[in-house]
DNA sequence: CTCCTTTAGGAAACCGCTTACCTTAATTAT
DNA sequence: ATAATTAAGGTAAGCGGTTTCCTAAAGGAG
C-alpha cells in the first residue's frame, strides 16, 4: 500500500508538499510539481490512510446516526436522506442501532467518543420515563467532547433539534374526523412515545374547539404494537356508547384496530373510522387502506443534516426547526352511520 | 482528554507499561503496579483513542455490513443479529447502504479499505447482469487488502459465503400447491434477483416430479414491486386457461397478486391461491394473510458472523454454509375449486 | 541597487498508542 | 556458587499523515 512517503520519494519532494497537493491546502505550489505529484499518486494507486489522517488532523470526517430501530421505516427512511447528503459533503456515516436499549445507546456514545466522530444525529431511545435522564447525560457527554449534536424525536434543552409538531397532527386528525361528522372519537395513545403528551393535547384541543365533551373513557393507551391496538379497540367497542372513530398513536396500533373491527363484524369505514400516525407500506397494503398522519421524513432528514452542518461549520450552534405533519387520506375514514 | 501518557506520568511508569496493563498483554506486570495504573485511569476518566490504536496496531476492530437497502426487513433483520454478535466480540459495526447502486457499492468499498476495516459482510447489489462483474472486482479488492470477506445473497467463487437454497424453497412452494390439488400454477419471477435461476428451476422440478406439463405461458417476471405483481397477475388471469395458483418471487409481488385478484372479484384462496417468497410484517397484515417461503434470517446472520470470525481468527479461510428455507402456512393458499 | 514581498518547498514535531528490543534484579536450576 | 531463567519495566522507533516554522529564490517597489 503506497503512502504519502512513497510519493514524496518518487517525486523528489517532501511529504509536506505531497500532503499539501493532495489536500488542496492553501499554500502556493508550482503547477508542474502539483501535476507530477498527482500523476505519481495515480500511478501508485494511492489511497490516503483515513486513520492516520484522523489522528493527525483531529477530524474523523465521520458522523454517527443513532436510532432506536433499523427495522422501522420511520427511522431508516430518515437515515437514507441524511446519509445521502452527508456523503455528498464527504462525510462517512455510522449507523448505530440501539434496539431500544438505553444501555446500548450509552455504550454507543462511549464508542463514538473514542472513535472521534465529528457529529451525531440522535433519536433518543426512551422506553421508561427515567430514560430521559440517561439520554440527557449522553448528550452532555458528546457536547463535552466537542462533538456536534442534533436531536430529533424528543425534546431537550441546549441541543439543536428537529421538533415535529405532533400536537398539530393529532389536532388535524381529530378535526378531520369531527368534520366528517364523528362525535364519539377514541384516542389510543402510545405508552412510551417521546411525544406523548402533545398528541393527547392536540386531540383534546380539537374536541374543545368543536365543543365536544371530552370523555376520558374513550382514551386508552397501548404499547405501539399491533396486538395492543387490537385489544384496546375490543375494549373500546364494549362501551355502552362506543366510539365511531379511532385515532391511534401509530400505524401498527391502527392496523390492530382495523383487525379488531373486522373480527367484530364491523365495516370500516362504514361502522368505524380509523386513522393512524406514521405512514409506511403497511398502511397501503391493508384493506381498507389506512388514512394516516404522516411525519415529513424527507424534511426531517434534510433539517437534521442542515443543523448538523451549521454546527460543524461553526455557523450556528443552537437552533430548532419545527416541522408539521400532514394527513394522507385513504379509505379508512368516512362519514359515521346514524345509530339506531 | 487524558492520554496514556498522562497516566504514565502520574503513575511514574512508562507508557509501555500502561499500554500493557490496559490491554492485558501477555507480559509480566506486578499486581500492585497494575492496580495503581487501573486506578489512575479510572480517576482520569481515560478512554483510549481508538484512532491512534488502529493506526499503531493495524487493526481497526471494525466490521462493515454492506447491504442493498436499509428499508427492507430482509436485510435489516439479518443485520441486527450480526451486529449483536459482533458487539459481543468487541467489534464495532459500520452499516453501509448501497441503495441498490453498484457505484455506491464501489465507493463504499474504497472508503472501507481506507478505513482499514477488518472484515466485510457483503450482500452484493446486482441490478443488471453486468453488475456481477463489479461485485467480483470489489470482492477482489477487499481480499487484496487483506480484509476478510463473507458474502450472502449471491454466489461467488473464492469467498466464504452463505448459500440459501431457494431452489428448494421454490420446489417446496410449488409442491405444496400441487399437493393442495393445483395443476395450473403460475410463477412470477423477479427480473433482477441474484438467485433467479434456481427459483425457476425449483418450480419446474416440482412440476416435473408431479408429472405436470410445464407451460411457459404461466411464467412471467416483474421488478419485485407491488405494482409488478399486480400487473403480471392481471395478465395471467386473462389467459384462456388461467392459473389457479400463483408463486411470486417476493412478498411485494405476492401482495400485488392479492390486490389484482380482489380487483377482479376473485376470492383468495377460493378462486386463486397465492404464495410468496420472504416474510415480513406485510405478509401478516394483508387480508388474507400471506403464505410464504421464509428465508432463515437469524441463521443467515449467525452463519455470516461465524464465517467472518473464522477468517479473522485464522481458523478457516474459505467455507460455504448452506441454509434452507421453510414454508409458513397462512391463509392465502387453499384447495382449488373445480372449474365449471 | 537595496529592501520587502511573494512564491515554492523543506524539516521536523506531533497525534496517541503499540511493540520489538533492552536492561536489571530476583529466582531457579545445577 | 555460578549459569540460566524469569519477572518487571524502560526506550524508542514506528503507524501515516498534518502543520508550524523556516529558508531561499524570485519579483516588485522605491
Amino acid at each position: 500500500m503506497a503512502t504519502i512517503y512513497d510519493i514524496a520519494k518518487k517525486a523528489g519532494v517532501s511529504t509536506a508538499t505531497v500532503s499539501r497537493v493532495l489536500n488542496g491546502v492553501n499554500h502556493p505550489i508550482k503547477e508542474e510539481t502539483k501535476q507530477r505529484i498527482l500523476q505519481i499518486a495515480r500511478e501508485l494507486d494511492y489511497r490516503p490512510n483515513v486513520i492516520a489522517k484522523s489522528l493527525a488532523g483531529g477530524k474523523s470526517h465521520t458522523i454517527a446516526l443513532i436510532i432506536p430501530s433499523i427495522t422501522n421505516d420511520f427511522y431508516t427512511q430518515i437515515c437514507e436522506v441524511i446519509e445521502e447528503k452527508l456523503e455528498q459533503k464527504g462525510y462517512h456515516t455510522y449507523l448505530c442501532n440501539t434496539r431500544r436499549s438505553v444501555e446500548k445507546e450509552s455504550r454507543y456514545i462511549e464508542s463514538l467518543i473514542a472513535r472521534k466522530v465529528d457529529g451525531v444525529i440522535f433519536s433518543p431511545t426512551r422506553v421508561k420515563p427515567e430514560d430521559n435522564h440517561v439520554n440527557l447525560k449522553n448528550i452532555e457527554k458528546l457536547k463535552k467532547h466537542g462533538i456536534a449534536v442534533v436531536a430529533f424525536g424528543s425534546q431537550f434543552k441546549g441541543v439543536s433539534q428537529i421538533y415535529i409538531n405532533t400536537y398539530q397532527g393529532a389536532f388535524d386528525a381529530t378535526s378531520y374526523l369531527i368534520n366528517l361528522g364523528h362525535k364519539r372519537i377514541s384516542f389510543i395513545d402510545g405508552l412510551s412515545a417521546g411525544t406523548r403528551k402533545s398528541r393527547r393535547r392536540g386531540y383534546i384541543k380539537a374536541l374543545e374547539e368543536a365543543q365536544i365533551n371530552f370523555d376520558p373513557s374513550l382514551v386508552t393507551a397501548g404499547n405501539l404494537r399491533m396486538e395492543d391496538g387490537y385489544s384496546c379497540t375490543l375494549e373500546l367497542l364494549k362501551l355502552k356508547n362506543p366510539p365511531t372513530a379511532i385515532l391511534a398513536a401509530n400505524n401498527l396500533m391502527a392496523i390492530g384496530a382495523l383487525k379488531a373491527a373486522r373480527d367484530k363484524g364491523l365495516h370500516v369505514p362504514g361502522d368505524l373510522s380509523v386513522i393512524g400516525f406514521d405512514d409506511s407500506l403497511l398502511s397501503m397494503v391493508v384493506d381498507p387502506t389506512l388514512t394516516v398522519i404522516k411525519q415529513p421524513l424527507k424534511e426531517i432528514g434534510e433539517a437534521a443534516f442542515k443543523l448538523l452542518i451549521n454546527q460543524l461549520e461553526g455557523k450556528q450552534k443552537l437552533e430548532t426547526i419545527q416541522l408539521n405533519t400532514y394527513i394522507i387520506k385513504r379509505e379508512s375514514c368516512g362519514i359515521p352511520k346514524k345509530r339506531g
